[in-house]
DNA sequence: CGACATTTGCTGTCGCGACAGCTATCGACG
DNA sequence: CGTCGATAGCTGTCGCGACAGCAAATGTCG
């Protein structure tokens, strides 16, 4: 069941995997370089301008933590793309509210996307996007699976 | 062809691809955490353990570039893992030698990657990490083509 | 042989992920 | 009401990837 084919995928940071993501990430972000935007500040300012609020909400949506959240504001702050207000009834949060600046880029990343992601499947059928997440989603329940067992009890999951 | 879900598979951070690779190289590293190594120190004594030579070559199998590899490198030889001797005949070059620490930690990696092989993979059949490696080769070209198309020639590739 | 491009490895810089630890605030409960 | 656990956000530290720039050594070719 699990053989060599697994070991490749897996293997460190030779990991077929974690390549392709990375190769995939730095192809984003060449091509977001014309807009001085990393690839997690394009889409964390996607995800705020359709209004995700606080923090804490836009660090799952991105996939970070909060620590990486704090320094991905503070970034998109010095470069006046985005502003800090004080949460009105929660007085420990932060309302992330884009600029005009902020604003002015959010419809030009999308197209960005869109060429990525017709450069990366070219080729592929709607099938093989749906079996490739398919398989994204189940690895990535048994990654966090795992977790879970460290954590909370350990008998579920026949 | 390239819909919504192709889409998701790229946004930024949130990437599915990349998220999912990041945390397997997590979960890898979680598991190395007691023999002190991450999951490229892991993967860099490995190979360097099969005689892979020289700084430039292993760069390519652990997926870094010259810049990574002298600071990976310099990590493991403050560890006394490794050491760097002279190439004879190429005076640019240098040989990496695992030393006798590092060799003693080399038996006891490949256990921790079939653990998180198995982990991840849980209720996979072998023909689905087939068409995984399959469809992750073929992103991996469609990417490396991309790469080409911006230093030579145009106009191959269809 | 000597100019020139190439290769090899190194350093600096920036952004990011993960982990640990901290403060302020909130909420729940005795 | 006061204690106490949970939550939100911040900071420090480390390892890593990508990019740019550099020096030494090598190979090539006129």
């Amino acid at each position: 069941m699990i053989d060599n084919r697994a070991f490749e995928l897996v293997l460190g940071g030779g990991s077929l995997l974690a390549q392709v993501g990375r190769e995939l990430t730095t192809e984003t972000e060449r091509r977001l370089a014309p807009l001085g935007l990393t690839a997690q500040q394009a889409a964390l300012l996607l995800h705020a301008a359709r209004g995700a609020g606080t923090p804490s909400r836009l660090k799952d949506l991105v996939g970070t933590d909060t620590a990486g959240m704090t320094r991905l504001l503070d970034r998109l702050q010095a470069k006046g793309l985005l502003r800090r207000a004080r949460h009105p009834r929660d007085r420990r949060s932060v309302v992330v509210e884009l600029t005009e600046q902020g604003q002015a880029l959010v419809p030009r990343l999308p197209p960005v996307f869109g060429q990525v992601s017709r450069q990366v499947f070219d080729g592929f059928g709607p099938e093989e996007l749906e079996v490739m997440t398919d398989l994204l989603r189940r690895m990535l329940r048994n990654l966090a699976d795992g977790e879970e067992e460290l954590a909370d009890g350990e008998d579920e999951e026949v």
